[in-house]
DNA sequence: GTGGGTGCAAAGTGTTTGCAAGTGT
DNA sequence: ACACTTGCAAACACTTTGCACCCAC
């Protein structure tokens, strides 16, 4: 099941394309597809595998090609939670403020939004002279109900 | 001038190589009298120019070595800024919870503190039950009053 | 038809590692 | 002495790019 704001928000990258004289090809007509249909974040290798499978023609260069176009729309986010490879998150269309919480112990990414913090830092930074363009904030922690039981390999939920 | 805060964490980081039974060799010492010395953030390889200042014979290999050390000790801590390569902040044993303004016209970086944005992550994350273990917070802003200028050409301050 | 797009494979780039020699403790 | 360290250069892993062909508009 696709979100109605996903589909607005592949509908807004249509547009993207389009203001920038970019042709809509198969392969990423697969890529768009893709992105937009998940909740979840995913690699390039991921994005390229899924693409894939809808697509057999998409290649790694397009992927990495496309991913670009993607992070300049503002519809996702380039994420860097310490691993070698980037994440990408489809989530920012509709929450464009939400924050991370990793979990150090089985590494699940939960997501949530909070005004206040947001709020925080808009004034903080006006203070220093700054108006607040985008912000990232990424929780390291570990979950405690589990590790409280005892166990949490990898499953935490 | 190197502050007292600064000469403590090279201490500590000093205890904490002998803790794992590792070497203070000379190269490792030049190292640790760059970083525990400034109080910019630097690259792998500004760390390798600024080392070889103190010690000729320092190595790449080395300094990639190293700088896990430093993470894991806590003192150090690895950043992403989006750019090709990583940024190490040497100003976590002083402020732990710091976080970081990015201007994204000049790349001027200023860190701040907040201990109500620190309050609001313990709440937040308690409730979706994980204990914070670490926070990263970047925001990306402009800078107002240079740009109310017309001028923030790379100098922003 | 034309300018952008594609796959492939080669090239890049920052980082890691195997190895033989060196060195702190 | 022994185990940890080092420099060098080769190896890596992810990403980018040159090129010749292809296709959306």
């Amino acid at each position: 099941m696709v979100s109605p704001e996903k589909i607005a928000a592949k509908e807004k990258f249509l547009l993207f394309l389009e203001g920038k004289n970019l042709r809509i090809t198969s392969q990423r007509q697969a890529i768009i597809d893709t992105v937009f249909t998940t909740e979840e974040h995913f690699t390039a290798e991921q994005l390229l595998e899924w693409s894939r499978q809808k697509d057999q023609s998409v290649s790694r260069a397009t992927v990495y090609r496309t991913l670009p176009l993607l992070t300049e729309s503002g519809l996702v986010r380039e994420m860097d939670f310490g691993k070698d490879y980037k994440f990408y998150d489809p989530n920012y269309a509709e929450h464009p403020n939400h924050s991370h919480i990793v979990c150090q112990d089985c590494e699940k990414i939960v997501e949530f939004e909070s005004d206040k913090i947001v709020k925080l830092e808009d004034e903080i930074s006006a203070k220093l002279g700054f108006s607040v363009k985008s912000q990232r904030l990424q929780i390291t922690g570990t979950c405690d109900k589990l590790k409280k039981a005892g166990t949490c390999q990898n499953k935490c939920s």
